[in-house]
RNA sequence: GGAGGGAUGGCUGAGUGGUCGAAAGCGCACGACUCGAAAUCGUGUUAACCCUCACGGGUUACGAGGGUUCGAAUCCCUCUCCCUCCGCCA
């Protein structure tokens, strides 16, 4: 969510941000009629109220002088500016939630060097990394590895779940849990504090850290306390300290999360969303940094290289694209995209997400720090480190031998007793 | 699940119907002392919002919501969370 007294003094910088996305101004100019109208009737209220209060302190005077009729008087003066305040503050209670639930939905501004385009063809290479490997066979796609090793089982899963969960067996499922922690490894040795979140939120601390339309096509509604379960460990360790002024010595505060990450994935996907690339249930071992807001920039880098020397040190090849205007989400204000190679698909897929989302969360959550000019919103920033399922897609695919078995990646070995081929699950 | 206790500013913590936005301490900021620092002393320091070019002024907020009252941090109700004890359980 966007401070208030941007809409106030700089309500062109949001008018060109909307044009940069191709979005019409109607939101931001209803937000600032709301707001106009908001503050008119808010003064207007604040005044009778002063007004009753100075009429009420004469109440307690009056009776002890014993003039009743002067107590009197002013009871019902009293009695009738109360009328009138509770109507004019429930009309600007009224326009204050309108125009808060619209400011809601106003994205973040984007950052300068976010390239110009209208989707996702207009995302710009940022670079390349690690060897296309040649194949001298025909590579296979993953969910014809995983078939025949048996490593997955989908059939089975979706009888007693539901389509897009899977069972993990075997190898496969050793060599998830060798990424978790050889991931989490990685970043604690780079100073990030390891950290475990609930899987569940409220809705309230949920609404401050994404869009509110995930409420219906991305999280799982658990009755009957009604809680949310998370997409990712982002939105719990985001939220964290929601309501609170941070003490700037803790900042830049770095965590690693790890967390199952649930996603109802609403809506049709395309063929090439078999297997499991797209999946309700997936681990998910995930950057977060809360900073100063003059940190933030250079601790976005930070992400990104934490990223591609956690990706290179995997030896996969993969691509780093920069996000473009059409195609970024309402909260981050900039946003880099690893995409891992998958030859037998023959195409670069998302693996990796990585956003600065400046004040937009911290807004919304009420996130401040202590400077010596008063409270201000911190900055949020967040990037997936590896997301198991899609981590293991790309090291399947990339690292498929003519046999149809899997090569594991060296850094891996030493968490799986140093084997170095996964062996196929024999039922 | 049952019984009891609690939630106050950045933190600890006093305050049980009006002069309380709230004692005290810590922390923080500034100043003095010092070559510098520590210690010490002095001053200041809740936040959000509104009006004002400014000086300044106003409103609201003591976990959340509702109620009683002319008036609530203080009394009543509901909810949330925390603590203690009992029961159950990974």
């Amino acid at each position: 969510m966007l401070d208030i007294n941007m809409f106030r003094e700089h309500a062109d910088i949001i008018r060109a941000d909307h044009d940069k996305r191709g979005l019409p101004h109607d939101q931001i100019e209803e937000v600032i009629r709301l707001d106009d109208n908001w503050k008119k009737t808010r003064y207007d209220a604040d005044q009778l109220r002063r007004r009753r209060n100075e009429a009420a302190r004469g109440i307690a005077e009056a009776k002890k002088a014993g003039n009743n009729d002067e107590m009197q008087r002013i009871l019902t003066e009293v009695a009738s500016l109360g009328e009138q305040i509770d109507a004019l503050g429930v009309e600007a209670n009224d326009m204050e939630n309108a125009r808060d639930s619209l400011r809601m939905k106003v994205p973040n501004i984007l950052h300068e060097s976010v390239p110009m385009g209208g989707n996702e063809d207009g995302n710009t290479l940022h670079s390349k990394h690690g060897i296309k490997k040649e194949y001298s066979f025909e590579p296979k796609t993953h969910n014809i590895l995983v078939d025949q090793n048996n490593w997955v089982d989908l059939p089975r899963a979706a009888k007693i779940a539901g389509s897009r969960f899977y069972f993990l067996k075997g190898d496969l499922a050793r060599m998830e849990l060798a990424l978790q922690q050889y991931a989490v490894d990685f970043l604690t040795g780079r100073g990030y504090t390891f950290v475990q979140p609930p899987v569940m939120m409220n809705r309230t601390a949920y609404e401050g850290v994404t869009d509110l339309g995930d409420f219906e096509t991305v999280m799982y509604n658990v009755q009957p306390e009604g809680f949310y379960t998370i997409a990712t460990s982002e939105h719990p360790l985001t939220a964290m300290f929601m309501d609170e002024v941070m003490e700037p010595s803790m900042l830049p505060l770095k965590m690693v999360g790890i967390s199952p990450c649930f996603r109802r994935e609403v809506g049709a996907h395309g063929q090439s969303d078999k297997g499991i690339w797209r999946v309700h249930q997936f681990t998910k071992i995930e950057q977060i940094i809360i900073s100063k807001p003059e940190d933030s920039w250079n601790l976005h880098e930070e992400l990104l290289t934490n990223c591609v020397e956690l990706w290179d040190s995997l030896n996969l090849h993969y691509e780093v694209v920069n996000i473009c205007t059409g195609d970024m989400g309402t909260v981050a204000s900039k946003k880099y995209d690893l995409e891992a190679w998958l030859p037998g698909v023959g195409a670069y897929k998302e693996v990796v997400s990585c956003s600065n989302c400046t004040d937009y969360q911290a807004n919304r959550l009420k996130m401040r720090y202590r400077t010596s000019e008063g409270n201000e919103s911190v900055h949020t920033l967040n990037s997936t480190a590896v997301a198991t399922s899609r981590a293991l897609v790309a090291i399947i695919e990339q690292n498929q031998t003519e046999d149809g078995k899997v090569e594991i990646p060296k850094v891996l070995q030493p968490y799986m007793q140093n084997q170095k081929i996964l062996e196929s699950c024999n039922w």
